[in-house]
DNA sequence: TGAATATATGCCCATTTTGGCATATGTCAA
DNA sequence: TTGACATATGCCAAAATGGGCATATATTCA
């Protein structure tokens, strides 16, 4: 492939509203695991639980719940919130797919194996169109 | 919690060199799907796959290098890279834990009623130490 | 050696993100 | 109604990020 082309690019990669990005916040992942064990949540207590000022944890809670990884429920005058989980089944599914990387190590040799069989015989690296 | 007492917060909380910050680009999600079913791949075909610059393309390959998600090996003047998946398995195991949310109906209700003996009567959302 | 190819880097800019503070909004109690 | 409590929001600053372009650094070939 000598020439470039310099492929025309798209403006920008949508970053929030995603899960993968929802998660890539330790502070936020942090949240998750409490409300995972713990059940429920008013705001707080996620702010002891975490030692960020109520604002910040409440800016991260609606990123979460934005990407539908918690929930709130109005109770009093607090804001419990409680993990929904099956929102991190989109990232679950999508790691899963790499599982066999490192499950053990027979699947590890045959991953090997399909890796040399594409490489060398049927599709080499071949994702482009080149004939 | 009446006081907020305002607790001192980390300067910054830090998010490169962090496998679940590589990969909440979905380029570079992008490239690891590239990566994962083509076995090895050199950075020109790559940019192809992705339709960025070539630079660019080199960065975020950069970036998934320094958290052990793919691995480079030089082949004469190019740079092949391939997918070291066992780099995902962090995610995978942080995931895992709430795979209890979405397995099925049977583990969503004996969830559901876990959360509520927690609540209830055992240890009802004490995460810190008030006793 | 010199040109062409293949990548990585440096620099620059626009955008995004996080966190803090102040404050608005909503809720309960007296 | 007034005041205390619980959260959400707006605004600001510091830092990080992504992408493009130009260019440095190999590496192969004539």
């Amino acid at each position: 492939m000598p020439k470039w082309a310099y492929i025309q690019c798209v403006p920008r990669a949508a970053t929030t509203s995603d899960v993968f990005n929802a998660i890539a916040e330790p502070r936020r992942r942090q949240i998750i695991d409490v409300l995972g064990h713990s059940g429920e949540m008013p705001v707080g207590e996620l702010v002891l639980a975490v030692g960020l000022t109520q604002p910040a944890v409440s800016k991260h809670l609606s990123v979460l719940r934005e990407v539908g990884v918690v929930a709130v429920e109005r109770r009093g005058r607090e804001r419990v919130y409680r993990l929904n989980g099956e929102g991190l089944k989109t990232v679950h599914d999508w790691v899963s797919v790499f599982e066999r990387y490192w499950s053990n190590q027979l699947n590890r040799i045959k991953q090997r194996s399909e890796s040399l069989a594409r490489t060398s015989k049927g599709a080499p690296r071949n994702e482009k169109g080149t004939p």
